[in-house]
DNA sequence: TAGGGCAACTTGTACAAACAAGCGAGACCA
DNA sequence: TGGTCTCGCTTGTTTGTACAAGTTGCCCTA
């Protein structure tokens, strides 16, 4: 592990202690660099992983303060369910409903960067929490990843680990767009739920490290069940608001 | 402004511009260094804020690749409805519903870092877009910002942007949970659809520079209005599940 | 006592240098 | 033809230095 990424670690879980409560300072950056026996420069990008998680702010001439103590998820953990269930402490379950090749609409085939009309593998799934059903999910894989998916067990907890495992794949990069929308029939009927109660929908695309679009997808979760989660500041703000569809 | 945000700027409008399209790679820092004269290190601060904008992606020994096209917004258009609607091309109108001060409750005590039955300032706006109602917004201001907000105009546009002109408050920090509601009675009269339909919430806390809360929020969005749009990467999460409320 | 102003401290910006680590393409070999 | 290996390129990490710019508290003065 990189020497910042080390004393990065070693700040959040102070922060998560509770050594450095909300609205505390944190020490100087000169007197972390003699703590930490590096240079500044390497201090200062420690610090800027906080900064980037929201969990300190920085502002010039003034000590950095605690904005906040929670620690926040990888990539991986966001992207997989399953990972995310067990990182916090619940049990993630569910199946493939249904799966089957067909050819791509025009909007799956600009999200996923292909022609419209080449072949994609769509597969429904349903996600439990702890025994509950929480989650639709509707994927739809590009094609050159497709058999990989199929082969998979349909039970299977968490389909990004296993196809890390068995083709390498890595996903890297991802777009998040989250409305709130009515559960159909068939969403209420694998929910639970009476038709046309809210459901919180995030569309996701993923992309390989080299850029390459693997998965689009329309995840619609129980009221209640899930909450999305952002810190921003001045400086770093990743969250964009959109008008309409 | 600094030169490291120049370049970033240069190669944004680059980006935007379409003349590195998506998928396309960036010029080696080395290339860059030398076409803005300035020192590598220089030039990686530069594109790091192009990689946290979720615009290129990174990975050591690969030159960078274009991920997306699509200019962010800043924390100001994220924080102000206005300022947002401004920024899109959209006319935001609203008026203040109903205003008065009484006790807090123990969860926005908690969340605005004060005593719980400490007075605070309850504000409800109704905001539209172009005409049409599209957010309930009820705010909850500490009470030292409060003789401020209730000297503002009722039909006052931008509160964010009064506030700055009249106190010099900046809203520098913010933390949002996004989940979906089912409107209810006051709801959907103000937004003019059905008890029951589905809602976007945003429940946001926002701070000033120093880390002090100012206000927190809850805002529902009628369906379908607004979307939020988040990209992230292995390298740069700030989106985060949660497990039910 | 109220106010301004100075001085120490702290973070932000910029440059230079060196090495580590990963990627990709072409050369080479079986 | 297919696989491997090496070499050059590119990004990642770390240190050092210097100066700019903003904050904070103390001190002095009116």
């Amino acid at each position: 592990m990189a020497r910042y990424e080390h004393i990065a670690g070693e700040l959040r879980d102070a922060i998560v202690r509770g050594d450095y409560p909300i609205g505390a300072q944190l020490p100087s950056e000169a007197a972390l660099a003699s703590r930490f026996s590096a240079s500044r420069g390497t201090v200062r990008q420690a610090v800027a992983m906080l900064v980037s998680e929201g969990l300190v702010g920085s502002r010039q001439g003034a000590r950095r303060i605690v904005l906040g103590s929670e620690r926040s998820q990888s990539f991986a953990e966001l992207h997989s369910f399953a990972q995310w269930a067990r990182s916090v402490g619940h049990q993630a379950g569910g199946q493939v409903i249904g799966s089957r090749r067909r050819s791509a609409t025009s909007g799956e085939a600009a999200r996923l960067g292909i022609e419209p009309g080449e072949e994609v593998l769509a597969v429904l799934r349903l996600r439990r929490l702890d025994g509950e059903p929480v989650l639709v999910e509707r994927t739809v894989y590009a094609s050159w990843i497709a058999p990989a998916v199929e082969r998979l067990d349909p039970a299977c907890e968490s389909v990004t680990q296993e196809l890390y495992e068995t083709v390498g794949l890595v996903f890297a990069y991802g777009e998040h767009l989250i409305d709130a929308v009515s559960a159909g029939a068939e969403d209420a009927r694998m929910l639970g739920v009476r038709r046309g109660s809210p459901l919180l929908r995030q569309r996701r695309t993923t992309t390989t490290q080299e850029g390459r679009p693997v998965e689009c997808s329309d995840d619609r979760y129980r009221a209640g069940s899930v909450t999305f989660s952002i810190r921003n500041s001045h400086s770093a703000n990743s969250l964009v608001r959109r008008a309409g569809d």
